[in-house]
DNA sequence: TTGAAAGCGCTAACAT
DNA sequence: ATGTTAGCGCTTTCAA
């Protein structure tokens, strides 16, 4: 690789006012500036950053840590994080955690030694422990929030499951199951309170018996429905709420396998919208997410952290005796979308003594 | 941070043996190696891999740059390669062209900064260019190969092709249109070789008029299968292959939308697998590749090129007079699958005038 | 077995 | 306006 010596060699400068001419052209005459840049062109040098950084002790880098760069939610944020990030001159480093706290640890470990001046997290459960061990680094979590004192993007899940619930009470379901996901993910919890609140409003019991748990992932949807739908059909839900984008894959699945024509049996609502939500048949209400607009707020929100801050964190001065105390961490909060379908309709005008023949997948 | 000179203090010894202690074990006394050991774990040390990386003249890191991390196939590969790259030891950086040869072209330069030590890409069209402005960094194409004398790790899209047009031509098919992809893409080309060489292989003629063009692009399939379907009756494909993943979604919506059942009206086989294509209704018969594998073979192979040349890429030394030949650069190649769903089947017995009506979405 | 010292490539005082 | 020099944190000779 070329070096920034190659280039001063070239032409004919000290290496001091090469890198002058390249990151401070008006602080050098015009044709000498002239001499290096061209040089610069004709070796294709590139500035080597970790020695930059080195030198500078800031690296215009920031760490990324998604839960599942699978899901199409988290690639997406991760997207909107990335282009924020270069749009001010940043790069972001993407991590996956796969929800698993102990790889959520080793990215943290492996991108602490890559002197990240910020970090963005989806925080899995074991997040709380986990960011203890980055003193002095801010931190924005984003979708769901670990409990420790950082800035959090997130969504109105509260309103947004009140929405979706409030749909289907007001279809006239009463019997509604929901597939909740992991208690000790705040997204689930706040979901389930939504669904637990928009009932009380609408005047409907909340029937712990047609509320199942699961981990986020498809299989969870599809064996929570299965269990719900399979209930006698005096007690089966005639409507079902769903908290996530993948376990809504497993409960469609589910109906479709007991032959439960939706809507017409079996009203669906989905929780954050997908390309599959659109173009499944029927197309699915869901309450969509602005997962793009999520990775770009908490990007920029974490950018004025660092630019307001004044680039180099010093974790060596704690708190200065004097001066304003730090503000609380900002709460982001980005509204949901209820977007109505074809997936939701009235309950069955009568109870059906057995779920109408059709064909089995 | 805490730095080495930190630990060094708090154990009593120099920054040379603190160091030793840290990464060669073997070469310091038991007890000052407890000593050091010690106080980095007291003081959470970890090292500062720029340092590091400048002074070893290696980064243990890798670029990854894929096409469009929205498409799951790339999601799969790119978690493919960086799990791999994890496991030796490398951490890969993860970029996204999204399909812009200009884009590709800044994500090289900001990625020739970080001093990479090898480079895995799924290339644009224009990345015969582009690669050029990394002499002496070794390059693993995947998915596509961009011309360049990199090694590749690709699928057979000829047999994969192949396959899917002889279980057209199987079922009894001979009217069978094609959305094929951008022709600057081997992909794109490939496939449709495989599409014409199947057909002559059947004796079945090849029909320019019923093959159209694409982007890649869900709405791009969605036009080009409109506008195949939109022929008259006696002229419509009975059958559609369709290029990639993002395309098929858009033929499968065309259809819907002029109210043509699938299989029974007309049958589609598209090429790439996905939850999509897994769960729509009907599940849709596919040219399956192996994603995740691809990205664990290339990042395999490129670590084996970085071990065997001997970590420091030495551009400066073009080639050496001596010595035996540089081998060919390797072209691996993995197979595809051809899974058949219900998304095909014969053709309609008789030709009917117009298409059933059914549901309009 | 340990320490002293040099140097990776770059930039920012400081000097001219 | 330009050059000289020191030093970011680390590892690795070389010497003891």
């Amino acid at each position: 690789m070329t070096r920034i010596q190659d280039v001063a060699q070239l032409a004919q400068v000290s290496t001091a006012t090469a890198s002058r001419a390249l990151s401070r052209p008006q602080q050098v005459a015009a044709e000498t500036r002239e001499r290096v840049l061209e040089a610069a062109r004709q070796l294709g040098y590139q500035p080597n950053v970790l020695a930059r950084s080195l030198r500078q002790g800031e690296t215009r880098t920031l760490g990324l840590i998604v839960a599942d760069i699978l899901n199409p939610f988290h690639a997406l944020l991760a997207k909107g994080v990335q282009d924020t990030a270069e749009r001010h001159g940043y790069s972001a480093f993407l991590f996956n955690s796969d929800e698993d706290p102990q790889k959520e640890r080793r990215a943290l470990e492996t991108l602490r030694g890559q002197q990240p001046q910020g970090v963005l997290i989806v925080p899995t459960s074991g997040a709380g422990r986990n960011l203890q061990t980055l003193p002095g680094l801010p931190v924005v979590e984003l979708d769901r929030v670990s409990g420790q004192p950082n800035p959090t993007v997130t969504v109105d899940n509260l309103d947004g499951a009140m929405a979706a619930t409030r749909h289907l009470t007001g279809l006239g379901h009463t019997r509604i199951g929901m597939v909740v996901g992991q208690q000790d993910i705040t997204t689930a919890t706040e979901r389930h309170t939504g669904f637990r609140q928009a009932l009380r409003a609408a005047g409907v019991p909340y029937d712990p018996a047609l509320v199942r748990p699961g981990h986020h992932r498809e299989d969870d949807g599809y064996r929570a429905a299965l269990d719900l739908l399979s209930l006698p059909a005096a007690e089966r839900p005639t409507a079902l709420f769903v908290g996530n984008n993948e376990m809504t894959v497993g409960a469609v699945l589910a109906a479709r396998e007991l032959g439960l024509r939706i809507p017409e049996d079996l009203s669906i609502v989905g929780f954050d919208d997908s390309r599959w939500a659109q173009t499944m048949w029927p197309p699915l209400t869901v309450v969509s997410q602005p997962a793009y607009e999520l990775g770009v707020l908490a990007c920029d929100h974490l950018v004025g952290l660092l630019t307001r801050r004044g680039g180099v964190p010093s974790a060596s001065l704690p708190l200065p005796a004097t001066g304003p105390p730090a503000p609380a961490p900002a709460r982001l909060q980005l509204p949901t979308q209820l977007i109505v379908r074809r997936s939701t309709a009235p309950p069955p005008a009568t109870i059906l003594p057995a779920p109408p023949a059709a064909d089995p997948a």
